[in-house]
DNA sequence: CCGTAGCTTAGACGTGTCGTCCAATCGTCA
DNA sequence: TGACGATTGGACGACACGTCTAAGCTACGG
């Protein structure tokens, strides 16, 4: 119960540092556990014993790669948010940021999200995920409503409408090989998210309750 | 490439078929890897050989458990959706049907997710989510936009937003201990979904800027 | 009533990977 | 030069997987 917040177990010397980096494709190609650590020494020139003195396990590898991106996810969205404008705009501008994120790290993402919740190391990345998407998510939320520039009623309810969106339209993005541009994707979803999808409440013309589709 | 949908390599007696239910609870405490084939045996009371005269490997038991459970969904959903009313109230309820059910079946769930995309076995099932989950939402979407009781321009946008929602709505619900009712949660969300965030677009008195946060 | 065929199961086995350990080497600094 | 830590190859034991064999059991047809 004394762990540090770090995955290595010994300072990581930068040399180390720079060449670890070359086991995330290895990661991101395999998963956590179909990953030998023989083959992460393949990848990165460090011998297996080498890997041994400098972290526990695999799984404190793959730790430290993917807070490693999540740090650099922070960075990047809490810059986004930073900047000025309405809280409107800024949201909007959060839903692009992360989406190009995804983008741009889509391997590293998705196997944050694979393994998250399964290495026990892992855990303390979970706790990083919130702070560093719905926090700026929900800052600019109140923002926006006190600017007037949006209208939230349940901050909790539309942040998780806004990650919820961002979330599912990367992982699509990724899964269903890239066709299309997410920043155009990004304009979509946002107008869908701020102007919602209500027509006349209470208009039926029962023209079509069909429900047929394959 | 013969391979059937099935997962099991020979039809499974009914008996077995009961008692292989046993394994569920086994798999969502450990996830794939952590469980082994010999806490499988114990916790279902069939024997490893038996196991494995049926099965391929434990990863296909798996698929089996997840199988049934989203086919279980499908038909939930599907039913719902088939009710009648416009799209707007289908849509809701379909919302909340799926909420409903992420809250009954929260461990499997959450492994259905954790670990699709991972087996080589569970790919089928990767296709089944996109068949039990996204396309009862898009329909609905589409005769909501018919019958005038929603306005979508872009059904695949929205349905991104819809699901999304659901999705981190549940997973927060799943792992930040079951606090608050699941019910209460989907009228929330979906009145955002159908009201939007937007505010007075141009308004900004700019009295807050700021990016505070912990 | 018997024999065959398929189901069931205990246990032994070979394989692969993990993580540990040791001993030899190297570099740096006092 | 001596000491100490970093580095690394290689051997090792442990463990789980999946395979296989052989013995027992059941059921059904002849």
């Amino acid at each position: 119960m004394i762990k540090h917040s770090t995955n290595a177990i010994r300072p990581l010397p930068d040399e180390l540092a720079d060449r670890i980096d070359l086991a995330a494709p290895v990661f991101a190609d395999n998963g956590l556990d179909a990953t030998r650590i023989d083959d992460l020494a393949k990848a990165t020139g460090i011998p297996r014993a080498t890997l041994y003195y400098y972290f526990p396990g695999k799984e404190h590898i793959l730790a430290h790669l993917l807070s490693r991106t999540l740090r650099q996810m922070t960075a990047t969205l809490s810059d986004v948010a930073a900047e000025p404008g309405t809280g409107r705009e800024r949201l909007a501008r959060l839903v692009r940021a992360h989406l190009v994120f995804i983008g741009e790290h889509g391997p590293t993402y998705r196997l944050l999200f694979a393994e998250l919740g399964r290495a026990a190391s892992l855990v303390d990345i979970a706790a990083g995920v919130d702070l560093a998407i719905l926090s700026p998510i929900r800052q600019a939320l109140r923002d926006g409503n006190n600017d007037g520039s949006l209208r939230v009623d349940d901050v909790s309810a539309a942040s998780s409408v806004v990650y919820g969106t961002v979330l599912v339209t990367g992982m699509q993005h990724l899964l269903l090989g890239n066709k299309g541009d997410l920043g155009d994707r990004a304009e979509a979803v946002s107008k869908v998210i701020l102007h919602g999808i209500g027509g006349q409440r209470g208009l039926r013309q029962s023209r079509r309750t069909t429900t047929g589709g394959t």
